[in-house]
DNA sequence: CTATCATTTAGACAGATATCGAACCACCCC
DNA sequence: GGGGTGGTTCGATATCTGTCTAAATGATAG
């Protein structure tokens, strides 16, 4: 067999310690792949990306939707459907003040996604 | 569906302290976005979780095949269509050994997405 | 050379997804 | 109340995706 030397070796000290994100400390049950692979086809678009950038980082932590639509080559109407998307994924929550309506997003729905591709240890840090 | 229910929380003062995740912390560009999000879709499959997670926590780090078709109810070729996303995502990384191909983790690249969803402070707490 | 493991290709098909236009609903203002 | 504006929902369509079968290819061990 002569193994030629373990290929891995990738440089990176990641897997020093505490070793890995969870999703590489066991394997995925079939119903959290599932639950999981729903939450992340919420954000595994372009658009919805942004969106939830948009929200994220607009002043006061919220944003109206004509604050979104405009950015975008598309309709209001698909843009709606971006935003439902992630709301039923529970990304974000939503509320119509008067004229308006207001999206924010939801923290901890957000880290449930970092927390599943990070390591124990410290993350980039750069 | 009409947001009857307020939220719990007055979504002003969610972010309390150093603030969000990346993706929350300013507006995505949209090249930045389209990269990201064929990243994402990468993982945005519970096969593909699962081969992803079947991979990393094998004993060594790595997996052959042989280790992972039997698990699902997938043809060889599906099998093998999944993998390649993967790899072609710069997920994981392959060799031939012998008779048998080995996949590992790219652990720089899961932290990527990672990275992504986790704030800077502490992560999800529950 | 033959058998085995894995990938690739091609064709086919069902189901999901992104998008649009039009209809609809909720709210504010006169 | 009536009218206008902001958003959502509905219905239709075109594309993408996951999966299969079947067959071909490549690489390796015996």
């Amino acid at each position: 067999m002569t193994p030629t030397t373990l290929p891995l070796a990738p440089s990176k000290d990641v897997q020093a310690g505490p070793c890995c994100a969870p999703i590489a400390r066991e394997p995925l049950t079939e119903d959290d792949a599932a639950e999981l692979a729903a939450l992340l086809k919420a954000v595994a678009d372009p658009v919805r990306l942004r969106l939830l950038s948009m929200i994220g980082s607009h002043p006061g932590g919220e944003a109206c939707v004509c604050d979104l639509t405009d950015v975008f080559d598309l309709t209001a109407p698909t843009i709606s459907h971006h935003l439902k998307v992630l709301r039923t994924a529970g990304l974000i929550g939503s509320e119509r003040r008067g004229t308006w309506v207001y999206y924010w997003i939801i923290p901890a729905q957000v880290a449930r996604l970092g927390a599943l591709f990070t390591p124990l240890t410290e993350p980039t840090h750069a």
